[in-house]
DNA sequence: TACCAGTCGTTCGCGTAGAG
DNA sequence: CTCTACGCGAACGACTGGTA
């Protein structure tokens, strides 16, 4: 049965306790509702303090909200147009639900979204949250049959051709701030297999200048974030055997090329155009596809996440030990990354050095 | 130890801000 | 007004850890 509508409900520009509202929306005010108030509604109706239910909200990151958050809405717009009310709501009506995400065209991936979405609804049938139901199970199987997950690629670009182009980039000083730009994050992204992530939470706060290396301590939830888990640092040093591809001297360029257009932010990307804000994924992600594109890689097989996989993959190559890719890539499963690079590895040479050597 | 439910970041496409 | 870089929403792939 599904949970009550809610009765609690965030005011659109809500992030504080103190700006609840209490009503009784229907389940159309449900959908114009912005967030998992169904879900805090939820835990109140248990019996659970408000405070305490924020708390337990906290236990999904942002993107997970934001991405349920569209299935949400789907969900109780299907259960409005069809008029069926939480009293009624049974496997079959899941089902047909799930059908017809399918039958709009969409994958594994996002069907499996909405599974999980509607199992942190709270939503429970025959005992068990809707997404582990044996019904839904099998439906899932049926859906993976027909529109499996593809896999993005098998290959990887060369690493050298990147590095090619890079060297054009040079001197640093000569540079426009948009050259320095893609080609710091480039080399930020090589010599570390960071994701873009990674990289929009580079601060020049949490920034340490030694004597041939910048080290960047990061204080933040990554995505392989845990209880337990501490972020690897993001080192950026400095790689005499080839100037050009000296990723702390390109940073040096950069910090001061930007240190008078950095005034609202603390991040370390900032927009080279006008007002020079700071970016977002997207743009960072943006930058790396136009760095791939001027080196002749196929920006439509390879994205901006490939750098991780081409990185590691020439480190591997020249014997970098697991670990230490593990560590810099931020895999904490062992057998994953194992499935793909199973490889009995010989000597621990240092990651950065080897990717950039050729 | 293999599988899978659940979680989280990235990508793609498109509307838009804002500099010139 | 035009042009281009930016950022948001929807969809997807990457990744993990519990469990059978």
């Amino acid at each position: 049965m599904l949970i009550d509508t809610p009765i609690l409900v965030y005011s659109k520009e809500r992030s504080t306790d103190s700006s609840l509202q209490r009503h009784c929306p229907s389940i159309e005010q449900n959908i114009e509702s912005n967030d998992m108030s169904c879900i805090r509604k939820q835990f109140i109706d248990r019996g659970i303090s408000t405070k305490t239910a924020s708390i337990m909200l906290c236990s999904w990151r942002k993107s997970t909200k934001k991405q349920y958050k569209v299935f949400v809405k789907k969900w109780f717009s299907y259960c409005r147009e069809r008029k069926i009310s939480e009293v009624q709501i049974s496997i079959n009506i899941v089902l047909d639900y799930l059908t017809i995400l399918y039958e709009n065209g969409l994958g594994y991936s996002s069907i499996n979204t909405a599974r999980s979405a509607l199992s942190a609804l709270g939503l429970v049938i025959d005992n068990v949250l809707v997404g582990a139901h044996p019904l839904v199970v099998r439906f899932m199987k049926g859906v993976y049959n027909l529109r499996p997950t593809k896999s993005k690629n098998i290959c990887v670009w060369d690493v050298s051709l990147v590095l090619n182009y890079l060297r054009k980039l040079s001197p640093v000083n000569m540079l426009t701030l948009q050259e320095v730009t893609l080609k710091l994050v480039m080399l930020i992204a090589l010599t570390n297999a960071t994701r873009v992530q990674t990289l929009k939470f580079l601060s020049v706060d949490c920034m340490e200048k030694l004597r041939d290396e910048f080290v960047f301590h990061l204080d933040v939830l990554l995505k392989q974030s845990r209880p337990g888990y501490k972020n690897p640092d993001v080192k950026l040093r400095a790689f005499p055997p080839d100037r050009r591809l000296c990723v702390y001297t390109v940073l040096k360029e950069y910090i001061k090329r930007t240190e008078i257009l950095r005034v609202h932010t603390k991040q370390l990307l900032i927009s080279y155009i006008k007002p020079h804000k700071a970016v977002t994924c997207s743009t960072i992600s943006r930058w790396i596809k136009v760095v791939l594109q001027k080196s002749g890689i196929d920006t439509r097989q390879f994205s901006a996440h490939s750098v991780r996989s081409a990185a590691t993959s020439k480190a591997k190559l020249y014997n970098v030990s697991l670990a230490d890719i593990m560590s810099k890539a931020g895999w904490t499963n062992v057998n994953t990354f194992a499935t793909f690079y199973n490889k009995r590895i010989i000597n621990s040479n240092s990651f950065d050095v080897n990717v950039l050597n050729n």
